[in-house]
DNA sequence: GCCATTCTCTGACTTTAGTCAGATAATATT
DNA sequence: AATATTATCTGACTAAAGTCAGAGAATGGC
């Protein structure tokens, strides 16, 4: 990577820190620390669980209670247990907050119009179109991908979207009785991994390996969100799965994969996969690949 | 302004702000605060006085000194009084506060390059673009104008620039001792006012406004710093100046500007200014403008 | 039905990041 | 030379933003 492109990102990073240093000041005004006003505003004016909230801002259970108590004494807030789990506490905001939320929103407005304010009709478009690339090229780095339970709510939805995707794409729809089967238990270790990738902690891609008998494992339900797609995540995702692969001490990882998938094929051969005879009954796939895996050095 | 154009911003503030608070988290690896952290990144390995520390930082004076106490404790760096003004200390990294600011440089690096790794090239030349991009148009923004003496570095500065300038741009060269004088004490308040542009405490402009006999004030010394130029910056100075002088209580505002500086002329016609006969000595001018205030609302 | 886990809460602390009111010494201004 | 200003430091506070251990109730998985 060159390092005038690095040191470019760099100004990049500082010059906003500031600003959004700078815009973070004029929340303060509104009359309570930054800490509380976000957390109001994250409440928002449907509520939120607890839970939910502290995952969101990334609080300890401990500090976020006392935060809640306090905006509770000045009556911004109420919280009672969810319908659903009483152990979860829903938090909704008093008109009194959804007032200050109100003021806070208007606050957020002000300092982008403040941006847009002094430049031209002409310049102001250009703006929202570099931001627009901006977040879109940095997506990629900011997602995570990790092993979690093939039967948790992010991998159901994730394998919902991959099917709902496929029946569209496939040229006789899909029908995932009549395909081959993945099921849970061979997604779960130790018998296989499934991966999911997040950004900011939504699901938006998924992959599974599953181990066959002996040293062969089998790639399946890789499925990649569009709004993340052509951002090289595919790729990421298979070497990920590769990596839980030589974990295994697997030597070879099969998959297939249909005719109208093209760019899931070119993902394969540029990764090294080679086509090979159908090796299993998937009837709605038309290409088998292979891949032989390098030894893992010994540690 | 376009609700969407604002919303679109604020996603991307709000993305921004995520991202830099993971980028600040990374800097915690090194074994201290955030802001103990960023004070030695800003001392550097050249060294720096306190005074400028402090402007930079935008921190307390007592507080700064209880920093500087504390990484001097940990051998971080070192102070002694300046050579030029006994008053200010000079603060420079000793070899293991050196140590540490190139963990932070590295730190940076790490991060940046995190955000380009998963692109390809083209893409990461794509974002490059996009981030310079959105750093020009947001430029204008973050200027601030307001008065300061005529005779403050930064003015001086200013009007060294401006001087270079148009020396460059006049037909003939620029000779200060031939032009119409602009005392210092002419551009100091009652008799006048001199305003600098500055970005992130940087001077990127100035303008001045000296009051003639009556209620005519002559506008003189502009210029906007080729680095902020086409961001609309010499209108919002234009503005700042007659708003001085509707202060002021004058009635007309009067200038002069060369024929080369098409742009400046450009930029008063559209502001209001009409060209009138020669009404000063300046042998620079080729064109002379005035504009009539308008009466401030009693308030 | 039992046991592990999840969710929230309380108590007891800590660190970070300041603010504000002087005191002191050096320099600038008049 | 007298006075004002500037730069730094010290003492005495404060608010914000946590951390950690453990308790108790509810739920999920077997």
């Amino acid at each position: 990577m060159a390092k005038k492109q690095i040191s470019d990102v760099r100004r990049f990073n500082r010059t906003f820190s500031q600003r959004i240093g700078a815009l973070q000041e004029s929340y303060q005004k509104l009359g309570l620390p930054l800490g509380e006003a976000r957390l109001v505003y994250e409440v928002g004016t449907t509520g939120i669980d607890v839970r939910d909230l502290r995952n969101r801002l990334g609080l300890d259970s401990g500090y976020m209670s006392r935060l809640l108590r306090k905006l509770e004494e000045r009556k911004l807030l109420a919280t009672h247990a969810s319908a659903a789990d009483a152990r979860v506490r829903r938090i909704e905001l008093t008109a009194k907050g959804k007032r200050l939320f109100a003021d806070i929103d208007r606050a957020g407005d002000t300092v982008a119009a403040g941006l847009l304010a002094p430049l031209r009709p002409a310049d102001r478009q250009r703006l929202i179109e570099a931001m627009a690339d901006v977040e879109r090229l940095t997506r990629a780095a900011a997602v995570r991908i990790g092993p979690e339970k093939a039967s948790s709510p992010a991998a159901l939805w994730c394998l919902n979207e991959y099917f709902a995707e496929i029946a569209a794409r496939f040229d006789a729809g899909f029908n995932p009785a009549k395909g081959l089967p993945a099921p849970i238990a061979e997604m779960t270790p130790p018998r296989g991994v499934f991966l999911v990738a997040r950004l900011d902690g939504r699901p938006v891609g998924c992959g599974a390996l599953i181990v066959e008998t002996g040293f062969i494992g089998h790639i399946r339900r890789m499925w990649i969100a569009s709004e993340v797609r052509g951002l090289g995540l595919g790729r990421r995702m298979l070497d990920a799965l590769e990596e839980q692969a030589a974990e295994l001490q697997l030597r070879t990882l099969r998959l297939e994969t249909n005719r109208n998938l093209a760019e899931a094929r070119a993902l394969y051969q540029d990764a090294g996969y080679r086509e090979v005879p159908r090796f299993s009954d998937e009837p709605y796939a038309h290409h088998w690949f292979e891949k032989a895996l390098r030894r893992r050095p010994a540690p």
